[in-house]
DNA sequence: TGTACATCAGTGAACGCGCGTTCACTGATGTAC
DNA sequence: TGTACATCAGTGAACGCGCGTTCACTGATGTAC
């Protein structure tokens, strides 16, 4: 990253010229990660970045905004798989649970500034809340709430509001995912012990 | 706020010059609560919200940084007060610790994007931790474990591990603060029960 | 097999903009004599 | 009481910068005949 401008990059081969789309998403990623400032993804700096002209993007992206828009749908459709595989490799219902939590955590710790751009944008998820469940927050709540009914069902949770126990998860653990990349001095207790009371307590696991 | 450039504001008396000051830091407020970007808080903006030439602000700040840090400033010394007081407004030690962590809260819920900047810069906070207990997130910290000792140490908290127990209600707060603006049609539970309960739950109040 | 041509994957120069910052200044007001 | 002067609270013009975006273009490569 930084100013150094890359020795300019072959040109694409024919009909391979989506390449350069890729390129300029996993640029805008390594800026982004880098600076923790959407804003600093600029137009400019991902082509400095890649080693191409400014207009060059042009052909890929309408402008500027669709770049992050790109990278933060990236990182949604990346989120839930990843928590989703995660909750089916498990059969025990806490396990499923902790599972899905851990794997959200994993992501947003292993992307901390894409995470804070995600959820942090105003206005980037659910504008509309009728048109359909394609928030990806809320498609995580929901495995949440799932997991937690499930739990209750079979008797491993004395859970009296699976919703509000899964606000407080979900609440609890977004704010540990964006506070301990941020305050690394900070004596945090050991994270695998620390997941496992938070999910245990707040969802009342006996 | 926005493009609208204030009738050129009436020249301060003699004297009176710091006031501008104080104009400077109020407008910045305004700029950083509209917008929700520190990076929007430019110089020229400020001094178009103001009424004033852009280089007016030089007699009061070196930079444009400077703005930002002094509204980062502000906002932590009026954080620390509240919640001193509200502890202090209490004499029952679970009282004593849910009046501090409400009026962490509060100040939170007033400032959305005051307090999101405040901790969200990374370094703006303990960047030589050996130096003090200056940081105020720090300092915030440190009354929750206190009042949750006293709690333990009275017999109202079972907790068996109260830097934890702080720690968890640190970033439930913290996650719960920055998602409630940000998610205005998320349905949240009733608030007052919310934090009520996530208070005793982690701290393990009998 | 040779060649004209269309297409693809980009480039370089230029634009207007808002920004932070510097600079020499101005005009009102209080103060010293 | 009158006046020269210092000080205070600002201003206006200008600078260089990086930005997003537009525009006409170029040069390699595959394809049609």
């Amino acid at each position: 990253m930084t100013t150094a401008r890359q020795s300019p990059r072959a040109r694409n081969a024919r009909g391979e010229g989506a390449k350069l789309k890729l390129d300029i998403i996993a640029a805008a990623g390594r800026l982004l990660d880098a600076t923790g400032n959407p804003d600093a993804v600029t137009l400019r700096a991902v082509a400095r970045e890649i080693g191409v002209a400014a207009p060059s993007i042009y052909a890929h992206f309408p402008d500027r905004e669709a770049i992050v828009q790109a990278l933060i749908e990236e990182g949604y459709a990346e989120a839930v798989a990843d928590i989703t595989a995660a909750r089916d490799s498990e059969t025990d219902p806490v396990r499923q649970l902790e599972a899905g939590v851990r794997a959200y955590l994993r992501f947003a710790l292993d992307n901390p500034a894409r995470y804070t751009v995600m959820l942090g944008r105003p206005g980037s998820h659910d504008p509309e809340p009728s048109r359909g469940v394609t928030d990806p927050a809320t498609i995580s709540f929901q495995l949440l709430v799932t997991a937690i009914n499930e739990c209750v069902r079979e008797g491993r949770s004395r859970s009296t509001d699976p919703h509000r126990s899964a606000t407080a998860i979900m609440v609890a653990i977004h704010g540990y995912a964006l506070m301990k990349p941020q305050r690394p001095t900070f004596p945090w207790p050991p994270e695998d012990g620390f997941i496992t009371y938070l999910v245990a307590t707040l969802a009342g696991i006996e």
